[in-house]
DNA sequence: CCTTTTTTGTTCCTTTTTTCACAACACTGA
DNA sequence: TCAGTGTTGTGAAAAAAGGAACAAAAAAGG
């Protein structure tokens, strides 16, 4: 019964297990039951359990879970054991941040390469990622970078986005808060952190069943 | 037939709709059809109508809906009316980003404090919002803050949520990697912008049905 | 004023996601 | 070896969300 379709809301709570699950290998638990994984994790044990079955049995009945063995597993499933090459596009406070935070250390992920407009920004690095200037994303051949990542101005980012998508690459994290108009074979992920702050006070303020999100 | 229950998908869009009515409003648009807006944030006109419903009648027939009455409908829902103080916990750079981004501008939201540990940034301001010790924040008084945004180490995440909570702070937006606990009356709010690469990488290696997110 | 066009609000149906409930199996300890 | 306990994996039910279709109402255009 291996991964014949797994569910989308199943796919958007993978990346959370596994950074969970890195923690618990850190720290030294071997095994771990979905009851236990749901308390820590904030969701339902039989969402869990019915997760982790679209990938067939990971786990052991009357055990629970080996956490370095799905790890494992999830690593392989989210990354398919390749390095990921992302770039960022836009070295303002959130870029470095980005930068600094540094995705390789424990992802299979490394931004191999900043763009920014600022003269004062170009050449220099950040964490060992170069800077070059935005005009070199124009002419540049990207069909080996898996993403980008969009760090720029609102009022620049569907510029910044066409650049990326005509030098191949097919998969965007946007931070800037507008939607982006690109073709429908293009996979966009937005992260709005205005859009974040603002659903949590209306959930404040209509304070009903207060459900934790993630 | 006004707001009985407004499902949490719907409550988790509003946001979207007001950031998107602000743009049109701002360029002079006002009036839109459903079908417009829907292309405009990438949903289902449908769905934009239904989520619309559950406020009462918005719109007029053969017309669409005024901009202007929207968007003040959906700031009124958004924030009744009253400015939000939210304080912020960790001036790194992403610290520093979202503090000059300044919600307040277009949102009824200000940060009106901001904690660090490092003595240099203490007593310094970042766009207008000073920066205090960590220290204070144990003994302070914060129950008029709505929200606290944690932009502090995976590390200290934790910790410092417990210093805010023990000081009056009900919500919580973290960014910091890692799943807080804190008590069930307390809504947390979770950004993780590794799991957003890790989900994109997901999405894009096993590209199913190319589904755009929100 | 009357016809045609537009577009909402809503009902009903489909799909997706979550939750329940439990059989099956594997550990544990005597 | 064998009862007893814990925990998974899953089929079936329930709940939530999404989408099609359309009546009703308003606007637009003579």
């Amino acid at each position: 019964m291996s991964s014949q379709h797994v569910p989308q809301a199943t796919a958007e709570r993978l990346p959370l297990y596994y950074r969970t699950l890195q923690h618990l290998v850190t720290i030294g638990k071997t095994r771990i039951s979905s009851s236990e994984f749901g308390n820590l994790v904030q969701i339902d044990s039989t969402t869990i359990r019915k997760d982790f079955s679209y990938f067939g049995a990971l786990g052991r009945k009357g055990y629970g879970y080996d956490t370095q063995h799905l790890m494992e597993f999830l690593r392989k499933t989210l990354y398919q054991d390749e390095l990921s090459k992302v770039v960022l596009i836009g070295v303002g406070h959130l870029g470095t941040a980005l930068l600094n935070h540094n995705f390789q250390k424990n992802n299979n992920t490394k931004i191999v390469r900043a763009y920014d407009v600022d003269p004062k920004k170009i050449g220099t690095e950040i964490s060992g990622t170069e800077i070059c200037a935005m005009d070199e994303l124009a002419g540049a051949d990207n069909h080996d970078i898996t993403a980008a990542i969009l760090t720029v101005p609102a009022a620049h980012a569907q510029e910044a986005a066409d650049l990326a998508l005509a030098s191949g690459i097919r998969g965007f994290l946007n931070f800037s808060p507008t939607t982006l108009s690109l073709p429908s074979n293009v996979y966009v992920r937005h992260v709005d952190m205005t859009v974040e702050l603002q659903a949590l006070i209306y959930f404040l303020n209509h304070a009903m069943e207060q459900r934790n999100s993630q």
